[in-house]
DNA sequence: TCTTTTGATTGATTTACCTCA
DNA sequence: CGTGAGGTAAATCAATCAAAA
């Protein structure tokens, strides 16, 4: 049963069931068969993408941009909740610098002695500065001890940070070429988190040029990059899948209690058949809801007219002592829910007597 | 010392592309 | 020449680990 609640991954579309993602809930016996239409607070479009109408691209790379426009597409912008998860200090792509250059003082360094998280500079660097540092940063300004970060493999890679592509296989095999080097984990400075955050807004996926460029921009490899985007899609999803449980509870308990409710609203109306056994004897009840009121009039069907024929009814037909409710009127947080007057006289003069 | 956060790794899966029969 | 099968590379994800805060 597909109620059209997603639960889970947001980046799929409202209504959440392509073949595909059904599939593979299927296949992982994961997926509970609600979608819901609960947005994570990124727009994933990718219409600013610089690359667009650049004749150069290879046919990977304008493979990598469809799919990254296929995921922009994944993101509905009438998404009812919006959670956002990035309380930034909002740190713009105009600026000229980044703020934890040293040009301005904020270097987080500066308080913790150094940052692990910046590279040294490569063999290319140092004899092309351009090679890594956008003229436009201020990041070839980092004074960086990197030591004891440093290994061959790391220097080749850094080395080779414009192979954006290559950086990955030849980073998934670093660990044993560490030559007994315990890993040292990077911490993001503060700025760099910030600045991916804002990436990460605009993007929450990135082809192989904007993660060499961001990867530039912030002194950091490629692969890190790509890892720090990877984390953060793995932990909103988290995060929405938890908002999610709590909107399901919230919905669970509000249906219990209108099932509570109905339920007692049948009892009564049986109690009241057995007191007065000519109160029910109604032919056959068309129940039709009044499109301005929403309320809902009884009409006989045992004619074959309605007698709120000059309206289409927008509710279909019950039998005298049971309604269907749709599960759409019975959504908690619709702001249009119907009321149920099976036996009011609807306001319509041409009601049955 | 314990908990939380977060950078990183690993294995599985999907997809596109290529080659070959 | 078109087609399906099999192989490969790349991208992504889920699960997990572990260092740092």
């Amino acid at each position: 049963m597909e109620l059209g609640l997603s639960l889970g991954d947001t980046s799929r579309p409202f209504g959440c069931s392509t073949d595909k993602n059904r599939s593979k809930m299927m296949k992982n016996n994961k997926g509970l068969g609600f979608c819901m239409a609960l947005g994570v607070g990124y727009n994933g479009r990718e219409e600013d993408e610089e690359e667009e109408g650049d004749d150069e691209k290879s046919s990977d790379e304008q493979r990598t941009d469809n799919d990254n426009n296929d995921s922009g597409r994944k993101v509905s912008s009438a998404d009812p909740i919006q959670l956002n998860l990035l309380p930034l200090v909002p740190v713009t792509r105009n600026q000229t610098g980044f703020p934890w250059s040293s040009e301005n003082g904020n270097s987080d360094a500066g308080s913790r002695g150094f940052d692990v998280n910046r590279l040294p500079p490569s063999a290319e660097e140092l004899d092309d500065g351009a090679a890594i540092s956008s003229p436009n940063s201020t990041v070839s300004s980092f004074q960086i001890d990197f030591s004891m970060y440093r290994n061959s493999k790391r220097d080749s890679e850094i080395a080779g940070l414009n192979d954006g592509d290559n950086e990955r296989t030849s980073s998934r095999a670093s660990d044993e070429e560490e030559n007994g080097l315990a890993r040292k984990k990077l911490r993001l400075s503060k700025e760099q988190s910030a600045f991916l955050e804002e990436s990460f807004k605009e993007h929450n996926t990135l082809n192989p040029k904007q993660k060499v460029a961001l990867a530039k921009q912030l002194n950091l490899r490629p692969r890190q990059v790509e890892v720090w985007f990877q984390n953060r899609r793995a932990r909103t999803k988290l995060k929405q899948t938890e908002v999610d449980c709590e909107y399901l509870k919230r919905c669970c308990e509000t249906l219990t209690e209108e099932n509570r409710r109905l339920q007692k609203e049948l009892q009564e109306l049986r109690a009241l058949k057995t007191s007065n056994p000519y109160y029910m004897q109604l032919p056959a009840t068309t129940l039709t809801m009044c499109p301005s009121c929403e309320r809902v009039a009884t009409t006989t069907t045992n004619s074959g007219s309605t007698a709120a024929a000059t309206a289409p009814p927008t509710t279909t037909t019950t039998a005298p002592t049971t309604a269907t409710t749709n599960i759409q009127n019975s959504n908690p947080f619709s702001h249009k829910k119907p009321r149920f007057y099976p036996f009011s006289q609807p306001h319509h003069a041409s009601a049955a007597s």
